[in-house]
DNA sequence: GATTAGGCTTAG
């Protein structure tokens, strides 16, 4: 039982305190050990924590874990302490018994004193000559329902630490002071997101999800909300506490990256959360994949390496490609609608404090907006700014309100500075009098609250998120410069008012074409020949297919064919013809091995290319499979090619079935273009195996995952039917290939399908769609069919 | 003794 019973001898070390002075150990409570084998006293038994409860007897018993957490000294009177701490189960060489391996412990007097001074976190104890109460924070930490008690001079801490390896360990290796532990300490290791268990102290890296800027807590700090993901594909809600606004990180949008330090992990309403623990720093970066690797922080000193570097662009690289982020919210003035929430990115031009409860904020972006804005005059005495700059040009400056919690913030804002404002609410001027005229003109407010990520944040003046206004806004304050009167700038600001005015509603989808076009009616885009671009704001009635895995389909760039994706039972039919008779395939250019099938007698054939000469080869060509075993051998071995006999040869199946199975991907050749024949692959120089490469060396020529759907849009003028089709993957934003392997993917679509046409909504209920259309003729039947096809456009408005 | 908040629209 005992695990330390070398020695019965207890060796008591010398010790040097953060005071400096030396002591000996044997008259105070905490000691340091560099062997608990030899050093720790033999007659205690060591008892697992997940095995503590309030009857367990502390006689004689001890506890061995690690130092998750440690709480600062607290003083009492008359020169006595305590100190709380978090100590995890540590290097259990027996199975342990299930149940919370972290508990809290409480330390009393000097022992809480000398603990203070010479335990770090992440040092390893062991803990004797303590009792054993009830934690009563067990709801709150999700820790052990028991806590440890140490006080009086029976209380004992050990802390094991070896000498460290290396030339910069102590000269004298009995005793080890909190700095050179430090000292090795360089290498930070970061926990993936699905492995957190409550009790821990880590660091972690992810995508953001959610935040919300840093706001004023009951407490005496600020608190930023934030979620974030990784690879590991859970999301990790996280609280940062600190009275410094600098400490806080750094996020202007969705999508941004952060590294957070010294988190402790802790149980929530059943889910672990991460909350700031002492020694906690933060990192953040721009999420945009290419762009620098730059570190937002107010630190002046900060651990990052190349690894860091690699890690932040894999995130990048895994959030693009995933589709996972929630779309951003950003929107420009020119296309803000009524009643939407947005974010906006702008410049404060001017303010005012209305009262203690609300401060005007002029800002502009560059752009006019479509709908006209009410302009909120203030007493030039209590306007702090000026906005002559848009020379008495209409709906170029909006005000907008901010109240309660957001005051504060506004109070430190100057103008000229970028901000970036979250939720902001585009409210329409309602029309009772006095002030007719101006009914319907939009305001915008910054509720009280922080729900939604409410808030305002400065933007940096070099930041990548503002190089897009500054560039607008320089252009047209030139343009305002050189000629007020220039009719050009209408073309830099875009003023389509035709059709809004009459169907002021939000959209639920962005357009990011490039066009300063009107908006038109659906009547106009039928009358209209083609080949024509349009804008239009539609409602989309009805979509076809509905059932949505029937919008995946195969396509070939070659021929243009299209096809669809064929379901499980067509495969494995095509999988089971080719299993015909007991004869392998054997050919010169590769080495041929057997393994039992499912069924007694059947052998399965796998075929190396170029044999065992080239071990890093990954390419296997399987014959006499079913699509069961094809499927669960790719799980394994990556890139397989099902083959069959035919005519004395090696052959590729019929092309109706996959080609290449790559893991859990599925790739398709066009019977059409590609070559038959038997195989004689050229796999002499190829290292990395890609359905590309593949595709190239057998002569197969490689299909397309794509999306096709055809959506009925209407309006109050007219119906017309528009494919989704070139442009689909960036309105879904998913690529095809992802969602014919990801649930995830085919989630994302299906949502967004609900949300631009929600089930038995009525048509007033259903939301309104911005759209650049394209119309185009085709022959069919021999004569010309106008088609007409969605662009430049992406599900995901600011309501999405 | 270990604070705060724990996203999920104001209602101006």
């Amino acid at each position: 039982m005992n695990k330390w019973s070398h020695k019965a001898t207890v060796l008591y070390m010398k010790f040097e305190t953060k005071e400096g002075i030396t002591g000996v150990a044997d008259i105070m409570p905490v000691h340091v050990v560099t062997d608990p084998g030899t050093q720790v006293p033999s007659h205690l038994q060591r008892i697992p924590i997940p095995q503590l409860n309030r009857t367990s007897p502390t006689t004689d018993m001890c506890v061995k874990g690690k130092v998750v957490q440690k709480y600062p000294l607290v003083s009492l009177e008359d020169d006595d302490y305590i100190l709380k701490t978090v100590v995890q189960e540590h290097d259990h060489q027996q199975n342990l018994p299930s149940g919370p391996t972290s508990i809290n412990a409480i330390l009393f007097g000097a022992l809480a004193k000398d603990f203070s001074q010479n335990v770090n976190q992440g040092d390893v104890l062991v803990l004797a000559g303590f009792t054993v109460g009830r934690s009563p924070t067990v709801h709150k930490d999700g820790l052990h329902p028991c806590n440890l008690q140490l006080s009086g001079k029976e209380a004992c801490v050990y802390v094991c630490r070896p000498p460290a390896p290396g030339p910069s360990a102590s000269a004298n290796p009995t005793w080890t002071t909190a700095a050179s532990v430090e000292a090795h300490k360089t290498k930070y290791t970061y926990v993936a997101l699905k492995d957190l268990k409550p009790g821990m102290v880590v660091n972690v890296y992810g995508v953001v999800t959610f935040f919300k800027q840093p706001f004023r807590t009951k407490g005496t700090d600020y608190c930023s909300t934030l979620k974030i993901t990784d690879q590991s594909d859970v999301k990790l809600g996280c609280t940062i506490f600190s009275d410094k606004l600098e400490d806080h990180p750094q996020i202007y949008k969705i999508g941004d990256i952060v590294r957070l330090h010294r988190v402790k992990t802790q149980l929530f309403n059943g889910t672990v959360n991460v909350m700031t623990s002492l020694g906690f720093s933060a990192l953040t970066f721009d999420g945009a994949p290419g762009s620098p690797v730059v570190p937002r922080t107010s630190s002046k000193s900060f651990h990052f390496s190349d690894e860091d570097r690699r890690t932040v662009e894999g995130l990048r690289a895994w959030a693009a490609s995933r589709s996972v982020l929630p779309p951003a919210s950003c929107v420009r003035l020119s296309s803000v609608q009524p009643r939407v929430y947005f974010d906006l990115t702008c410049q404060l031009l001017a303010k005012a404090a209305v009262d203690t409860s609300c401060t005007l904020l002029k800002v502009w972006d560059g752009t006019r907006c479509d709908h006209p804005l009410l302009n909120l005059a203030v007493d030039s005495e209590t306007l702090e700014g000026s906005t002559a700059v848009v020379r008495g040009r209409d709906n170029l400056v909006a005000s907008v309100l901010v109240y309660d919690n957001h005051v504060e913030v506004a109070q430190g804002l100057k103008p000229g500075m970028y901000l970036r404002i979250y939720n902001l609410h585009a409210v329409p001027q309602s029309g009772a009098v006095p002030h007719e005229a101006e009914a319907g003109h939009l305001a915008f407010h910054l509720h009280g609250g922080t729900a939604y990520g409410r808030g305002i944040r400065v933007l940096p003046e070099d930041s990548p998120d503002l190089q897009e206004l500054r560039r607008t806004l320089d252009s047209v304050s030139a343009a305002l410069e050189n000629d007020p009167e220039d009719s050009s700038l209408e073309e830099v600001w875009s003023t389509p008012q035709e059709s809004l005015d009459a169907n002021p509603q939000e959209s639920i989808t962005v357009r990011t074409c490039d066009h300063k076009l009107k908006h038109v009616t659906l009547a106009r885009v039928k009358a209209a020949t083609p080949p024509q671009v349009f804008h239009v704001r539609a409602q989309l009635r009805s979509f076809q297919p509905e059932r949505l895995h029937q919008a995946l389909k195969l396509h070939c760039p070659k021929c243009r064919a299209l096809r669809d994706v064929p379901d499980e039972e067509t495969i494995a039919s095509l999988f089971q013809e080719a299993l015909n008779g007991t004869e392998h395939c054997s050919e010169a250019w590769a080495l041929t091995g057997y393994l039992d099938s499912s069924v007694p007698g059947r052998k399965i054939a796998l075929h190396l290319p170029g044999g065992m000469e080239r071990p890093g080869n990954e390419l296997v060509f399987v014959e006499g499979a079913t699509l069961e075993e094809m499927c669960r051998m790719s799980g394994g071995c990556r890139n397989m090619v099902p083959v069959r006999l035919s005519e004395g040869r090696m052959a590729l199946l019929d092309l109706s079935a996959p080609f290449f199975f790559q893991g859990t991907k599925k790739h398709y050749g066009c019977k059409q273009c590609s070559q038959a024949g038997c195989l004689e692959p050229d796999t002499e120089d190829v290292r990395e195996w890609d359905e590309r490469k593949v595709a190239e060396a057998l002569g197969v020529q490689l299909m397309q995952y794509v999306f096709l759907m055809q959506l009925e849009l209407e309006d109050e003028t007219d119906s017309v039917e528009a494919l989704l089709w070139e442009h689909a993957e960036s309105f879904f934003r998913v690529s095809a290939s992802d969602a014919a392997t990801s649930q995830d993917a085919q989630d994302w679509i299906q949502e967004t399908m609900n949300k631009l046409h929600p089930l038995g909504g009525s048509l007033a209920e259903r939301p309104w769609l911005d759209l650049c259309l394209r119309s185009y003729a085709v022959e069919g039947d021999g004569r010309h069919v106008v088609c007409h096809q969605i662009f430049d456009t992406v599900a995901g408005g600011a309501e999405l």
